[in-house]
Order: structure tokens, then C-alpha cells, then sequence
DNA sequence: CTGTTAGCGCCTTCAG
DNA sequence: CTGAAGGCGCTAACAG
């Protein structure tokens, strides 16, 4: 039975109203595969039956539909998935770029899920995303549990830890050596004379917390200088906590000389209260950004856009040999001195 | 570094191994439908019957195929498109944030596409996107001429330009009133006291530069302040050209005592070409971000999650009722004074 | 070179 | 309450 006379009523839906290959294959009196021949650009088509073809289809305003493409190609899409935090975070925006970027040069458009920073709403989002039938899936963590992602991986799927690993879960991962960076960046206010050096950061329990508060310890103690746990203030996740928190160090009878702040808002944070206190403790941070450089910040620099590409390019390695043991990629980071590391001006 | 062997059990393509609602039905001992009832919380189906399709599926690891889903339900996807010049641009990652956030609350996903900022690439984004059968299309137009577009609207696809107009083409628009923006900005200046008063941005044919230039000529000509264009610099597009514009401007004769930038990276360039040369020259910009509060610089601040918020909103009315005319929202802004209008310290 | 046939995975008729 | 067909738009096999 031929579908010669099918009543397009009205169009409901966006899309239905579009024209399909039999539409055009039809105008151009061809039969469809022929038409699908052409519109893939495959070889063995008389030209003048592809100029036809092509014209049926420019006057139909033809647009394939990749929908029905990826389905009969197998039922997976040609899409790579990124779940992300928050996405208004600039260091995330960053990966998102870097990944976006690779992906593109692969063909593959990059469909992006904000799990808002929420771990009960990760696991919804990602399995929405394996629905979608991603070729691959990067993601920062969030969920304290992520054994349930084992499953996925074994069934084919590239699953990328980005910016810090799985919790109870193994799987390939890409991130910043944040322990070395911290312990270099440590170093360089040592070396500018301080002894007395404060540390202003989120709860170590977050993987990059941990190691960079390790990274820190790892430098007091490889300079001899006990390390006092009252100026090591991890209770400072945001901007306003860390001003908070470097007030009271400043404000403290024993103040600190200098400060290793954790993180880009830990360093805004430091810098305001510094600021506000107008003392000239020196500071160094970590995440280069912006505001780092117009306030002269020194700062354990990385790049995050790098930390994309690279993550994508190891999700594209697994799609084309799925052997191999999982990776454990850490990007080396490096420090920007500019003048805070001596004074804050 | 952990190496784990990763076991495959069915090493080709991803997704060619995973069950499908047949399979589940078969292990099940039901009809295909039946079990399609159960996944899709159907009512009429029998408790007994509902538990064992679900073990099924759990055992198998079922995940439905959106694809295949799609295909079915009209073969437009449950997705949105966002086509972005550069998601490095903090501004434009804000954007996609809050399209993100509405996107999601309609239980659609975003798909982002990045034209690298090259006009060519734009159309090709574009046509991507439409192929996937993205429910509507959000865009930051960048391309000449977007005359393409008409006909890919009259065919349903919800098209809303974001940030600033299409070319040679209509559409729904959503932007901000950069012209009163920069007016008020400028003002603020004035209101201080200061007479020579510089611009430093991208070229006014952008269009959103073209209408910060304006708002800051209105404010001049309001006041009744000659406008010298030999300080209308508009040759600065990046933090680099605005640094080195500034330059000019200070080393010359006759030096503005204050400069309006017109965007983010005019304002970091600005302030680092006043920082070396050491005046206390006055500056305000346009867009708020954490340097200009780190810095106290003065801004005319608006909210690009808000943007991206109302565009998809506004997407979203029209897949809801396609009729009405073609909206130009303009999204309003607000003068944030710190200290820099004043002087730069 | 071109056409016919047969599904990809799912869900909505329409029957039992 | 459950099952049997049919088809969304497209392309890979096979013919001719």
C-alpha cells in the first residue's frame, strides 16, 4: 500500500508541516532511495537526476531529519553529553567551551544538562541524557554515590569524570594536578618571605579542596613551618564566607601574613576583606581569571578550556577503541606571579 | 592512578547492545505493548504484571531511546537549540545558563552549538540544529545576512534573536536598552563633575556597540558637552585594543579626565591602561562581573540570565500559540555606582 | 545508475 | 486489562 495521498491536515506540531524525502523524490519523479542517494552525496547518480533532486528539495525547503537519521544509523544520536553544575560558574563555562569545540570538530553537537549544583538531580539528568543516546558523557560530579553509573559504561557508553573523580565509582577522569599547584603557589609566598600563611577555602571533603589544602600543608611542612590548624580556614565556599572568614583572621590577634585562597571566589573573597581591612597581606590564588589579573593576583593558573578538549578527546578514544585500561589524566598547572604573592596594594 | 581493566562484554558501537522495550516484554513474558504501558506509567495495567515488566527492565538496564521516541511523536526532538558566537565569553555562558534553567523547568534539553564567532559557520550551526528538529531556535546572530532564517520560521521552528537583531530579516527579538544603558552610564560621569569624557569599545556597527555609542553621544548632547570624536575610540574590540586606545588617550595633549567602556572587555582594558600610566582617571563600563566589583569600578549593569530566561520563555509562548506578532522585548538596565566614576584610585 | 523491501525502537490505533 | 498491526523518516541491503 503506497502512501500517495496523505491528508496534511494542520500543522500541530512544529516539524510536521516539514517536508521528507518521499516529498521530494515525489517532485522530482524519482524513486526515494534515489532521492536519498543525492541528499547524502552518494556516488552513482546521473547528474541531471541530481540537479532534479536537489532542485525538489531547495523548493521544499527539504531539511533532513536527523531524528530518523540516527535511528536507523544504529539508535544513537550524534551528540556528546556534558552534565555540569552550574553553568554560570565561569571555570564550567570554560570546559563547556573547550568540549564544545572538540566535539564539533568530530561532528557532534554538544547537548548540555545543569544539574544546578543539586547531587539528587544529577542522576535524572544524566539518565536523561543516556536516553538521548549521547555518544559519550562527560560530567562533574556531584552525586555522593555514582555506582550507579558502572552499569552504563559497561553497556558502551564513554562516561568522562571531569574536574575531580567519582564517588564509589571508577571511570576515566580528567583533572587539574591541584596538589602540586597549591603546594608551587604555597612556595611562592614562602619564597617572598612569609612564614605566617593562612589558608581560605571550601570543606576539604570536596575533592579539589582536599588535595589543594594538601598541596598547601605539603609546602609549610617542606619548609619547616608547623602548620597551624586555626589559620586553615575551610569553611568558605562562597565569596561572601570567604571575606567573612578573612576578616577574622585579619582581625585576629596572630594575623596571618599572607593568604593562599582555594579557588576563584575564595580569592575575590580574600581580596575584599583585604581590601576592607586596607592591611597589605599578600595573597596568591588559584584559578586565573579576569579580576586576577586586573587586581594583579598572583595566582596557580590552569586551563580549563583544555580540561574540555582533553576530556572530549579521551571520550572520542574510547568511542574508537572501547579497550584499554580507564585513564586518570592530570593536567599540570602552572603559577602566574604578578604582585600579590609580595603585598596587596 | 588506578588502572582497571574495563570489561566489555559487547564491544560494538555504543547502544547497539542495549535492550530494547522487546527485550524487556520477552524476559518479561508479555506483549511488546504491555510492557510499553508499564515504562510509560500508563494506567490499566495489572500490579503483578507492572512489577514484573519493571524487574525486567532494571535487570536488563533498560533505558528508553528518546530517538526512537522522538521519531514517533512527530520527529521533533525534546530539545532547544542555542546557537552562540563564543561560550568563552562569560557574558553569552550567562545567557545559556538561564535558557538552560527554563529549558529544563519544560522538560526539554539544550543543545548548544558554538560558531566560533565566524559569520560563515553561523549558517551551517543553524541548519545542524533544524536537522535535529530542536523544538525552537535561540540565537546571538552573528552572520550578514540572516535572510535564510524567513523560511525556516514559516515552517514553524520558533527563531528568537538574542542580544541583538537579525539582519535583513525579522524576527523575535530580545535584547537590552543599551542605548539608555550607556546614557545613564555616561551621565553618571557627567554628574561627576567631568567634561572630557571618552568612549573606548567595538566598532558601532556592531549593533549593540552602535547603540551604547549613541546613549553615550545622548548624554553628552543632553549636557550640553561637544562631542570630539578624535575620543570616540570604537576600534577596540578586545582587552588588548581597549588597553592600547587608552593609551593613546592618556599620552595625548589633551587627556580625558573619564572614559566610558563599552562592554567588559573595554572596561579590563581601560583599567589596565590607566593602572600603568597611573592617572586617576574616571571610568564606568557596561556589564557587571566579579572584576568590576573587585575592582569598585562603576558599571551599567543588567542580567544575562535574565535574558536568556525571557528568550526562552519567549520561545516557548510561541511553540504554545504561534500566532502574533513578532516581539521586541527590550530588557532594561541599571547604574551601578562604586567608586570608579569618580576616579580610578 | 535506479528502484524495492525491510526494518531501527517506539507508541497509537483498534481489536480481543 | 492485554495483544497485533502499522508507521514516524530514513538508509542499507539487495535486486533490476
Amino acid at each position: 500500500m503506497t502512501n500517495v495521498d496523505i491528508p496534511r491536515d494542520k500543522p500541530a506540531r512544529p516539524g510536521s508541516s516539514r517536508a521528507t524525502i518521499s516529498d521530494v523524490a515525489r517532485l522530482a519523479g524519482v524513486s526515494l532511495k534515489t532521492a536519498s542517494r543525492v541528499l547524502t552525496n552518494s556516488p552513482n547518480v546521473k547528474d541531471s537526476t541530481r540537479t532534479k533532486v536537489l532542485d525538489a528539495a531547495t523548493a521544499l525547503r527539504f531539511r533532513p531529519n536527523a531524528i530518523a537519521r540516527d535511528l536507523r544509523n544504529g539508535g544513537v544520536a550524534t551528540t556528546i553529553g556534558f552534565v555540569i553544575g552550574d553553568l554560570t560558574n565561569p571555570f564550567y563555562a570554560l570546559v563547556a567551551a573547550g568540549i564544545s569545540q572538540t566535539a564539533s570538530d568530530r561532528g557532534l553537537t554538544l547537548v548540555m544538562a545543569a544539574s544546578d549544583d543539586d547531587p539528587k538531580r544529577e542522576r535524572p539528568t544524566v539518565t536523561s541524557m543516556l536516553e538521548r543516546r549521547v555518544q559519550a558523557l562527560l560530567l562533574v560530579p556531584i552525586a555522593e554515590d555514582h555506582a550507579y553509573l558502572e552499569g552504563e559504561r559497561q553497556l558502551g557508553t564513554p562516561i568522562i569524570a571531569v574536574d575531580r573523580p567519582l564517588s564509589h565509582a571508577a571511570s576515566d577522569v580528567v583533572v587539574f594536578d591541584n596538589r602540586t599547584g597549591a603546594r608551587d603557589g604555597t612556595r611562592a609566598l614562602i619564597d617572598a618571605g612569609h612564614r605566617r600563611i593562612a589558608f581560605v577555602g571550601s570543606s576539604e571533603s570536596l575533592y579539589t579542596h582536599g588535595e589543594r589544602a594538601r598541596g598547601y600543608r605539603d609546602a609549610l611542612g617542606g619548609a619547616g613551618i608547623p602548620i597551624d590548624e586555626s589559620i586553615v580556614r575551610t569553611d568558605a565556599p562562597s565569596v561572601e564566607t570567604a571575606a567573612q572568614s578573612t576578616l577574622q583572621l585579619l582581625d585576629s590577634s596572630e594575623p596571618p601574613t599572607a593568604i593562599f585562597a582555594g579557588n576563584n571566589r575564595a580569592a575575590i573573597g580574600v581580596h575584599r576583606a583585604i581590601a576592607a581591612r586596607g592591611t597589605s597581606t599578600a595573597l596568591v590564588g588559584f584559578d586565573d581569571f579576569d579580576f586576577a589579573e586586573a587586581l594583579g593576583i598572583s595566582v596557580v593558573a590552569h586551563s580549563p578550556v583544555d580540561m574540555g578538549r582533553v576530556a572530549a578527546n579521551l571520550a572520542f578514544r574510547r568511542l574508537d577503541e572501547m579497550t584499554g585500561p580507564l585513564e586518570n589524566i592530570v593536567l599540570s598547572t602552572s603559577v602566574t606571579l604578578r604582585r600579590s604573592h609580595l603585598f596587596t596594594p
